[in-house]
RNA sequence: GCGCCUGUAGCUCAACUGGAUAGAGCGCUAGCCUUCGGAGCUAGGCGUUGCAGGUUCAAGUCCUGCCAGGCGCACCA
């Protein structure tokens, strides 16, 4: 692929000031975005009216000088046919006009090498460690952790996309209090269902699947001793089959327990106390956090000699950076948004960039049913499963849903509306371009031929087609900055719109074969780039619906 | 009390790092099937962007205050 048009431009633009005896250091202001409009170009620069107040001058007067100068590098440069115009429009901003010439090249390129086209390299092998859903092994997965689920494999897609090394990994919350509990609920429900009267506690594991457990606990003859573990087991084996069928694959499993058996705590531990960030108070060990920004120090270990939930994940993170991680993106829930800055401080305390972690918070989901919302209570064991809204809706229409709005915005889930199978639904409207495009190239008689003369594409539908299908890496970018894949969501679902004007307007095959071959072109690009997007969320790309 | 998130059309949401006339879908109304998949397309109106100030050439976006909703503030995980 030929270097970024973008940066191109950018560099046009760097060199345009330069020539025009202007301080480069007010380049930093510049920035390049694509208009919302296509009658506004292709890209617009908004230098013009940064440099308007420093200069002195109109930002227009700036523009067309800038303008004078960039036409008279740009034809030295291998933007010549690329760039059709340039005009200085609105308040003062700089628009650049592509040529048909451009846009060509670019769809035969992505008709020709496919996916690979759509690569940018901006990871340059950067090994990730993207940590979700880690959910406790108490109970299946609630369509909180389905959502981090969507969203964490979604984002994981995409960076691998864009060039990073990326893994993926649940932390297993294998030990501690909460295991107790549901090894201690089991006991009570197996005493229960052997005819002794019990009281069950408010604090103890509600469900129904508890009975389940103790059933089998009983037939294999579990030690009281070991039925938290049993348990935890069984529970983490239906959660690898819950996410096995949402499609998510996680490449690690990191063990709670294997990590407090091992040395890494203490050495953690040592390495702060060298550093003179642990000190003890009141029986118990705190963690000086407020060195690195936090509100208030953490205790790590408590005065009764065991560790806080702090200390084993101070240890893990240290850990993810020995064994490689450059860059570690954890999703959590919004109830977590407080540990933040404790664990950062950790990082930081270990000597690293704490940005470098970056948290992203995902938002919780209500689901919809008949127009109200399915209420929930975690206290009695009720809550919709991940299960429950995949055997409603399907894996397809339940991933597209979740990544469908902003990760960190909150999200109704309709279920009502995943399940219709019309324009109403957005996961169906992109398929279904799919499907269409897939059909129309199954029954030409003409065979695509990747070499033909796109320039038959003059119609305004066309070309505002391979316009949009050239935004695809662009989105991606955005999806990388702000970690949030949701944006692909959007545009998804805006190439379809596009696709679907166009169809209804113009016929694909026709007599004029060379026409038809053009079109076959134009439908094959839109169809690889819908395929490709689909693939990254996760989402099926059907030929047939 | 302190901190984080949210507040945009009747409803659900967009608006990418501040950028051009704040846009989509649903719902409502009226059209488009002898033609490649009608699971589609076209047209119609809906707004004091919670309120009040401020910064800026430019504010839904940034800052301050207020109002409303959600969440968090453990020697729980």
């Amino acid at each position: 692929m030929k270097e970024n048009i973008q940066e191109q431009v950018t560099n046009l633009i760097k060199s345009a000031l330069k020539e025009a005896g202007l301080d480069p250091s007010l380049s930093e202001e510049l920035y390049l975005d694509i208009p919302a409009e296509s009658r506004f170009g292709d890209l617009s620069a908004n230098v013009a009216m940064r440099l308007a107040k420093p200069l002195g001058k109109s930002p227009r007067e700036i523009a067309n000088n800038l303008i004078a100068e960039i036409n008279k590098q740009i034809v030295k440069s291998s933007l010549k046919d690329d760039i059709k115009e340039i005009k200085v429009e609105g308040a003062g901003f700089i628009n650049f006009y592509f040529s048909d010439k451009y846009f060509y090249e670019q769809l035969q390129d992505i008709v020709k090498r496919e996916k690979e086209s759509l690569k940018v390299n901006l990871g340059e092998e950067k090994p990730v460690l993207i940590e979700f859903v880690s959910a406790n092994p108490t109970g299946s997965l609630s369509v909180a952790h389905a959502r981090q689920a969507a969203v964490g494999d979604a984002l994981a897609n995409i960076l691998n996309f864009l060039g990073f090394q990326v893994k993926r990994e649940y932390y297993l919350n294998d030990q501690g209090n909460q295991i107790n509990i549901l090894g201690n609920s089991v006991e009570l429900r197996m005493k229960e269902l052997a005819g002794e009267k019990i009281e069950f506690p408010e604090n103890y594991y509600q469900g129904e699947y508890i009975y389940e457990i103790a059933k089998q606990a009983q037939e294999k003859k579990i030690a009281t001793r070991d039925l938290g573990d049993f348990s935890a087991n069984f529970i983490l084996n239906i959660i690898k089959k819950e996410l096995d069928d949402f499609g998510v694959k996680f490449d690690y499993w990191y063990s709670q327990k294997a990590l407090e058996k091992s040395d890494k705590i203490q050495k953690a531990f040592e390495y702060l106390k060298k550093k003179g960030f642990l000190y003890e108070q009141e029986g118990a060990l705190w963690f000086k956090s407020t060195a690195f920004d936090d509100d208030k120090d953490r205790v790590v270990i408590k005065s009764d000699g065991s560790y806080t939930y702090l200390a084993p994940d101070i240890a893990y993170h240290d850990d993810k950076y020995k064994r490689g991680f450059r860059w570690l993106i954890n999703l959590w829930g919004p109830d977590h948004h407080g540990y933040i800055s404790r664990l950062k401080a950790s990082v930081a305390a270990f000597g690293r960039d704490p940005d470098s972690l970056a948290i992203v918070i995902v938002q919780l989901a209500t689901i919809f049913r008949d127009g109200r919302p399915v209420q929930m209570s975690t206290r009695r064991g009720e809550y919709i499963t991940l299960r429950e809204v995949l055997d409603e809706v399907g894996r397809d229409a339940a991933r597209f849903f979740f990544l469908m709005r902003r990760t960190s915005s909150h999200l109704d889930f309709d279920l009502d509306v995943a399940k219709k199978q019309s324009s109403e639904n957005p996961v169906y409207y992109v398929q279904y371009a799919h499907a269409r495009i897939s059909s129309i190239v199954r029954n030409s008689t003409l065979k695509l031929n990747k070499d033909t003369d796109l320039s038959v594409l003059k119609e305004k539908e066309e070309l505002a087609l391979i316009r949009k299908i050239l935004q695809f890496s662009y989105i991606l970018n955005i999806c990388l900055k702000t970690r949030d894949p949701y944006m692909l969501t959007v545009y998804l679902q805006e190439l379809s719109e596009t696709f679907h004007k166009f169809y209804d307007l113009h016929r694909v095959l026709s007599d004029d074969a060379e026409l038809t071959q053009g079109r076959l072109c134009l439908i094959e690009g839109t169809r690889i780039v819908i395929a490709c997007g689909l693939d990254l969320l996760g989402v099926s790309k059907p030929e047939k619906m």
